[in-house]
RNA sequence: GACCUCGUAGCUCAGCUGGAUAGAGCAACUGCCUUCUAAGCAGUAGGUCACAGGUUCGAAUCCUGUCGGGGUCGCCA
């Protein structure tokens, strides 16, 4: 039992002493640091039975918990606010008892649950940019949170790797590619693929910006009835349309058209079909360049420290789900229109109905996700399964949730959608048309260039190894990035500015790193001055002050929070924790002497305090992915 | 148009299961390195918590509406 239930159970009894009764559950808070106290207990709900002034209340209520919660040392009260000190006997347990404990931080919320973290789930047509630097980064450190929290953890990546716009890349380079490989250009692999869309897509517009603007005009002579129709539709009512919204949203429906008529989206369509038939020509150039893809890819992965423990590929997955959906049929839960499609009715749940299979009895989206959702429940035996995506897909997952659920699925209870916010730029939206895209691999580098600027300009590095070296620069650029996304919560958008996020002062990074090698050289010294472990022994000072006691505090908050970044599945929790946390040690260090204290309890409960701060710190910037270094 | 979501200091963000005088960082200004790493610490200044109602002893937090940003409403994924 910790020291806030065992508080909580305190209060209940001296309400039920002072009252006779105990009409709901006793709500503590830490005290306002403005206040003298731990923590506070509110009275004002329980007036109705004191039949008192709030003062009069909390005085009665501070009394029976002085007089018989051993805990408790001291109260005041301020208006209805009942403040609460507990013994600093307590404090100075705590740290004895814990300070050198290894697997603190370590909690047992999920134990013996299991749980699937997807996330990644990249395309295979181009290098992975900024958003998916945020989604990598969300997905390893929740993943990472729930092992903290006792769950064992699967992390998976949904690898989209089939579709209309892996043909683009691969058609562009069957055309214009001239043979070239990572090997004969030097590129990396995803690069290379990425380079060729882009020319697939500068081809296309090329090709189709005079016939999109002869159809704007109304002179476009499409092929086939189906098209004709479509397109004259489209003019009609562009005729008729006054409104600039309605007009651009018709142009950009003329484009579409356009466009998927035009001869090089014809062989793009042609090569899918090709794919799925089988082609052996196709499928080897697809395997080629996916090949290229994938070793690029992993060594981003690698770079940023993200791993996966089951991979699968859209290719084999988008095939599941059917009979899932014959078996929604026969339960009733979906049913068939006339030209054989099938559907599931949501309106009684405020949705839509919505499609689940074709006409022509081929998938779509969400039939893939309904029968993957099963897969991975049979394949793992998860408890839960967390879908790292976009929040632009908080509709999609609503209506899988609510599929599986009506399915009678057991385990639809447990799925999640951790649904982030977009990256912002400075300039506005990341967009590829305008260049705007931040690179993956570009960012990282920056970063570490960076922080290779910064060390050398503060010199404090002399007598380590060149290989130190670069792993000190890496730690620290990736830290500054890992941080400046991970401390915003996930679920809101966020923006990246460049200029801030290289920033190593502040809420950053390199600042909790910063505390962290500090302790490291203070517990150096104490090892090396002839007085090797014995700062180990003996017992801890009971008489602490006030900073002391505040950041044992803060270590004692640890584990909770630890749990509620899971529940939460927000390292942002954790992030904030770490800076909260750093900067209490900070303070605690310009206030107090640890190696020139000269009193031998004093000097060793302080060494123990930087020890057992600095494991914290360890643990919470692992939790983010941030690797710790003793120096810097 | 319908639905979802966000709006807190000049900027980036905490706080949101209702509690005291709304907190950090950056930027600006002022102090602190012959003493454990100044990538640090202390201080000054900066707020109509978008706006208007409501619920409550008490609202940045919950409810309704308005305004503003973003997203979604494909037999795309």
């Amino acid at each position: 039992m910790n020291l806030e239930q065992a508080l909580i159970q305190h209060i209940s009894e001296a309400i039920t002493a002072l009252y006779g009764s105990n009409p709901q559950p006793v709500k503590l808070e830490r005290t306002n640091p403005d206040f003298d106290g731990d923590y506070t207990f509110v009275v004002f709900p329980l007036l109705r039975i004191s039949r008192s002034t709030p003062e009069a209340t909390a005085t009665a209520i501070g009394e029976q918990l002085k007089q018989h919660a051993p805990i408790v040392s001291d109260f005041n009260v301020v208006k209805g606010f009942l403040n609460i000190v507990l013994k600093t006997d307590i404090y100075a347990d705590f740290l004895k008892a814990q300070w050198d404990n290894a697997s603190f931080g370590q909690t047992t919320l999920g134990e013996d649950k299991k749980v699937m973290v997807e996330y990644s789930s990249p395309n295979t047509n181009k290098p992975l940019h900024l958003g998916h630097v945020r989604n990598n980064l969300l997905g390893m450190s929740v993943a990472n949170l729930y092992k903290a929290a006792g769950y064992q953890v699967v992390m998976a990546n949904l690898i989209n790797d089939r579709g209309i716009h892996i043909c683009k890349s691969m058609l562009a380079w069957q055309k214009f590619g001239n043979g070239e490989t990572p090997e004969s250009t030097g590129m990396k692999g995803d690069h290379l693929v990425g380079k060729y869309y882009v020319v697939f897509e500068n081809a296309l517009r090329e090709k189709t910006l005079p016939i999109i603007e002869e159809a704007i005009d109304g002179k476009w002579t499409p092929e086939g009835d189906i098209v004709k129709t479509k397109y004259q539709a489209i003019i009609a009512q562009l005729q008729q349309a006054s409104e600039d919204k309605q007009i651009a949203k018709l142009k950009d429906d003329l484009k579409e058209l356009v466009r998927n008529q035009s001869p090089l989206m014809r062989e793009t369509q042609q090569m899918l079909r090709d794919w799925e038939a089988g082609i052996p020509e196709v499928i080897d150039l697809w395997k080629t360049m996916n090949g290229w893809v994938y070793s690029g890819f992993e060594k981003t992965y690698a770079r940023l420290g993200v791993s996966f423990d089951q991979y699968y590929y859209e290719s084999d997955t988008y095939k599941l789900g059917k009979d899932v959906v014959d078996e929604g049929l026969q339960k009733g839960v979906f049913y068939r229109k006339d030209d054989g499609s099938v559907w599931i009715d949501l309106r009684g749940d405020g949705l839509d109905e919505k499609l689940v299979l074709r006409g022509d009895g081929t998938s779509v989206y969400i039939t893939q996700d309904i029968g993957t959702a099963d897969l991975k429940f049979q394949q793992h035996g998860v408890d839960q399964s967390i879908y790292v995506v976009g929040n632009e897909q908080d509709y999609h997952f609503k209506v899988l949730f609510l599929i599986m659920k009506k399915l009678g699925r057991p385990f639809a209870e447990g799925m999640h959608h951790l649904s982030y916010g977009m990256v912002d730029l400075p300039s506005g939206k990341m967009k590829s048309r305008e260049g705007t895209v931040v690179d993956a691999d570009d960012l990282v580098q920056e970063m570490v260039e960076e922080a290779k600027a910064k060390t050398q300009e503060l010199g404090k590095t002399d007598g380590l190894e060149e290989t130190e070296l670069l792993n000190l620069y890496e730690s620290l650029g990736l830290s500054a990035l890992k941080f400046f996304i991970l401390k915003v919560d996930p679920r809101k958008r966020m923006l990246f500015n460049p200029q801030e996020s290289i920033d190593f002062q502040g809420d950053t990074g390199p600042f909790v790193q910063y505390t962290y090698a500090r302790i490291q050289s203070i517990l150096r010294s104490a090892s090396s001055d002839g007085q090797d472990q014995s700062w180990k022994q003996g017992d801890v000072n009971t008489e602490l002050q006030p900073i002391e006691i505040e950041t044992i505090q803060t270590l004692y908050r640890y584990p909770e929070e630890v749990n509620k970044a899971c529940n939460d599945s927000s390292p942002a929790v954790i992030a904030q924790y770490c800076i909260d946390l750093a900067r209490t040690f900070n303070r605690f260090y310009n206030e107090c002497h640890i190696m020139r204290e000269s009193d031998p309890v004093i000097k060793n409960t302080r060494l123990k305090l930087a020890h057992f701060t600095a494991h914290t710190l360890k643990h919470g910037l692992n939790l983010l992915g941030i690797q710790v270094v003793g120096r810097m």
